[in-house]
DNA sequence: GTCTATAGAAAGATAGAC
DNA sequence: GTCTATCTTTCTATAGAC
């Protein structure tokens, strides 16, 4: 897709991140060369210095860009009062949120190596913000005596991790519709909490 | 730690293995170079070659073993008849194994995608296989009526993302102990899959 | 804004001396 | 069995033309 002299920064820039992100989920940040991201977007290695400072920069503005996403999306959820419902709109809403953006998904717990020092501490922050969103439900759940459990840090890293995990093998093409992993995995969380 | 010539395949190659695994999971196996394998070894990068027909080639070894090793170690644990007896113990067996083996751990979830087609089809058996063990347990007590599970599918994928994850946070000298953090994982999986 | 060209460093892998 | 030396390729990033 070879491209002539032209003013595209306003359409070029969002389709290297598009690409960056589409080659780093599948090759790996560490094995994708910034000239393979520009033959994919259709213009010449140096050119891609326009729209970042360096590899680096690109990977965490695509980090970053999920982590505002998914902590904004949470924000914008409709939720209830009781506990019980608030975590079934937790767990509801990650595996929804996760399968739409799976390539940023599995970004951001591959790549976070690759960042420098101070931006990984800049995602890591983002990232457990998200993670005492759930803890706070667990622990007002737990407070209020509908859940029993013994460590609520702990709840939280074993729900985030089995829910993550679902981006794993689901596939849209697969044996059970997204609804339904949805039922089972909440059936199964709200199970391992209850009192 | 210069080296002089001598004869001394015997210690090497385990020694090659060891330096691979600790930075292939500390850095990803394609920022790795063989040169920082070969410095850590303490011979020249053109050695390494005595001992792996290339790169990859040591990747697919040190997943070959993990995997070996992960087989071996549940055929030889003490197992219980009842199946609540059977998936106390892989819960166990498994947080247990997975601490104390945790580079290798690492690895064989980050780095699959760098093996060739062949090599990662024979680990995506061994893996599966694993897996097929903990769904066995599963529809085992779904038939006896102990276990209420839709899905045991399903249920097998949460309950492995649900402990693998304990590899992501658990530090030896953090707050909890293992065999607490062991005790509060198995808590919440029996009641996740009771009836 | 994108191109061509290239500097400069580093990679995987091999050859041949010892 | 290990070393030094090197071939060949590829990488990130920059310079300067258009």
């Amino acid at each position: 897709m070879a491209r002539k002299t032209g003013s595209h920064s306003d359409i070029t820039g969002p389709r290297v991140r598009a690409a960056a992100q589409r080659l780093f989920a599948r090759d790996g940040f560490a094995a994708v060369s910034m000239r393979q991201i520009a033959a994919e977007v259709g213009v010449q290695a140096g050119a891609l210095y326009l729209y970042t400072r360096d590899k680096e920069a690109l990977l965490f503005d695509l980090l970053k860009a999920h982590m505002d996403d998914v902590l904004a999306h949470w924000e914008a959820e409709p939720k209830g009062c009781a506990p019980l419902d608030r975590l079934e709109a937790f767990v509801r809403s990650h595996i929804r949120f996760s399968l739409a953006r799976a390539e940023a998904v599995f970004l951001s717990y591959m790549e976070l190596r690759n960042l420098t020092p101070a931006h990984f501490a800049r995602i890591e922050a983002q990232r457990r913000a998200y993670e005492d969103q759930l803890e706070a439900i667990l622990r007002a759940g737990q407070e209020a005596g509908v859940f029993a459990l013994p460590d609520t840090k702990l709840a939280t890293m074993a729900i985030i991790a089995m829910l993550t995990g679902v981006n794993t093998w689901y596939r849209d093409s697969g044996r059970l519709s997204q609804g339904r992993v949805e039922q089972i995995y909440w059936d199964m969380v709200r199970r391992s909490v209850q009192a």
